[in-house]
DNA sequence: TGAAATGTTGGGGCG
DNA sequence: ACGCCCCAACATTTC
């Protein structure tokens, strides 16, 4: 019997083009697929709650999909080097096929787990296949890393145009298997898994897996992408993909997002997106320390002063703005939350509440099932302003204002904050200036039913402008 | 992938 | 007929 390959599978959860799966099928040697988890990765996140519940789901789908091809998944625990190192010896193997990962613990990683290898004179492969352009691959006419998303973006197009580079791989119809497989734990004892009403919340909303990310693909591709364009900001129409927490596990490449949407005369509002996440992995891969640290270095010094009641509020959704507690308990509640809602919640952190915009990228990641750590920062860094290509300080939404602008009948709202359901279109999104006797018709006592906003929202932002204003100054 | 303040214009009411 | 004022509606500037 030939020595066997192993397949290390992290944030690529699926069959179907996995490149470094399809290289050890290839070799024509017996594979042995495996996942290690690492509970307290020395450099880097560990996954919170909500990716946890998602990453259980999505490791039993991917052992059941390698059953089927008579194939099954290795589970370990521990840090990468010594499990795999582990698992190499006991089976003999001679070579390690994963794909390539771009956070700084990631990397790290990798590195160490190649040297440990490498003393066991055994050979690692690394392959790309999570982003659609590697971050090496695509630089200004200067030849230094974009920083600006349009640009990027353009080049990015030029590149993806060039369809032979996103042909995607099919999925292997067989595997062979090991004479032996190397000892595995069961997944149930990654403890991944929430108590069993939070599970059942979970998984009444989502379908983790490599088949779900795909029927979830076909779904949005059939209910039709133009709807995307026309009404993808409105929160009260579910028109967005919701494929981020599949994208985010890898059950799904961009690769193949691109190949089934691409086609479509109006898919390039949804493309755009795709090309804000290779972005965000871009960025992330040329400045690691973007995670916790702000890319802009003269915001270092913004005098962040929210309480911890006011991030408490934030949090449960009860500060008062119905918009933004809708979109923080839809978040608490699914583990996700619409788009254009996140940019209110996020702004109103920052610059209403004046916290650290690190403590809305903790909340996130903690509570979000497509939390995913380039993202994040990314998107945390443009809401504050003090990322590549950011949001200018000086922009602040108005929770009123976008709240009547992009969910004007209040359907959101409604969904989510029930305590106000019975206010009319006109002041669903205001409360507080509804009079006694509306107030009484929708059954609200003010501050005691739903509450009085933490904030007013006009002081907030004098007072965030004159904060911003003067962290800045410290910086000429 | 704003919002608010400020400036400009033009129509209509009115003396 | 005319000037004046008010104020939408839109444009520009500022944060």
């Amino acid at each position: 019997m030939p020595s066997p390959v192993l397949v290390w599978f992290r944030n690529d959860l699926r069959l179907a083009d996995h490149a470094a799966l399809g290289a050890a099928v290839a070799t024509g040697r017996p594979v042995i697929p495996l996942y290690v988890h690492d509970d307290e990765p020395r450099d880097g996140l560990a996954p919170g709650s909500a990716s946890r519940w998602w990453l259980n789901g999505s490791l039993a789908a991917l052992d059941d999909s390698l059953r089927a091809l008579g194939s099954r998944l290795v589970v370990a625990r521990g840090s990468p080097e010594h499990a795999i190192a582990g698992i190499a010896r006991e089976s003999g193997a001679t070579a390690l096929h994963h794909h390539r990962q771009y956070g700084a613990g990631d990397v790290a990683a990798a590195a160490r787990v190649h040297n440990a290898l490498r003393e066991l004179g055994i050979e690692s492969i690394e392959h790309a296949s999570s982003l659609l352009v590697e971050p090496d691959a695509i630089t200004t006419r200067g030849g230094t890393p974009f920083r600006v998303f349009t640009p990027f973006h353009r080049a990015l197009t030029t590149l993806v145009q060039d369809a032979s580079a996103m042909v995607s791989l099919p999925a292997p119809n067989a595997i062979s298997s090991p004479s032996r497989w190397p000892r595995s734990i069961a997944l149930d004892e990654l403890g991944l898994q929430p108590d069993a009403a939070r599970s059942a919340t979970l998984g009444a909303r989502w379908n983790p897996g490599e088949a779900g990310a795909l029927r979830a693909l076909e779904a949005f591709a059939a209910r039709g992408i133009g709807r995307y364009a026309a009404e993808r900001d409105h929160p009260g129409r579910n028109s967005t993909s919701a494929l981020s927490p599949h994208l985010r596990t890898g059950e799904l490449s961009p690769r193949q997002v691109v190949a089934r949407l691409e086609p479509h005369p109006d898919s390039s509002a949804f493309l755009r997106e795709i090309a804000w996440r290779e972005f965000a992995h871009h960025l992330l891969a040329h400045h690691p320390s973007m995670i916790d640290t702000p890319l802009d270095e003269r915001f270092a010094s913004i005098e962040w002063r929210a309480s911890d009641e006011q991030l408490d509020a934030w949090r449960m959704g009860r500060t008062g703005y119905p918009i933004i507690d809708a979109g923080m308990r839809e978040l608490r509640e699914t583990g996700w939350m619409h788009n254009r809602v996140r940019m209110l919640v996020g702004s109103f952190l920052v610059k209403d509440l004046l916290a650290p915009w690190q403590s809305g990228a903790e909340w996130f990641w903690e509570t979000l099932v497509d939390a995913d750590a380039a993202s994040n920062a990314m998107n945390w860094q443009w809401v504050a302003g003090c990322g590549a290509d950011a949001a200018p300080y000086f922009r602040i939404f108005n929770p009123v204002a976008q709240a009547e602008r992009f969910d004007p009948d209040g359907a959101y709202v409604r969904r989510w904050v029930p305590e106000v359901e019975g206010l009319s279109d006109r002041l669903i999104h205001r409360p507080w200036t509804a009079s006694p006797l509306e107030l009484a018709a929708a059954g609200i006592d003010l501050g005691r039913t739903y509450p009085e906003p933490i904030v007013d929202h006009a002081e907030a932002r004098a007072r965030a402008l004159e904060t911003y204003r003067r962290g800045l100054a410290m910086h000429r």
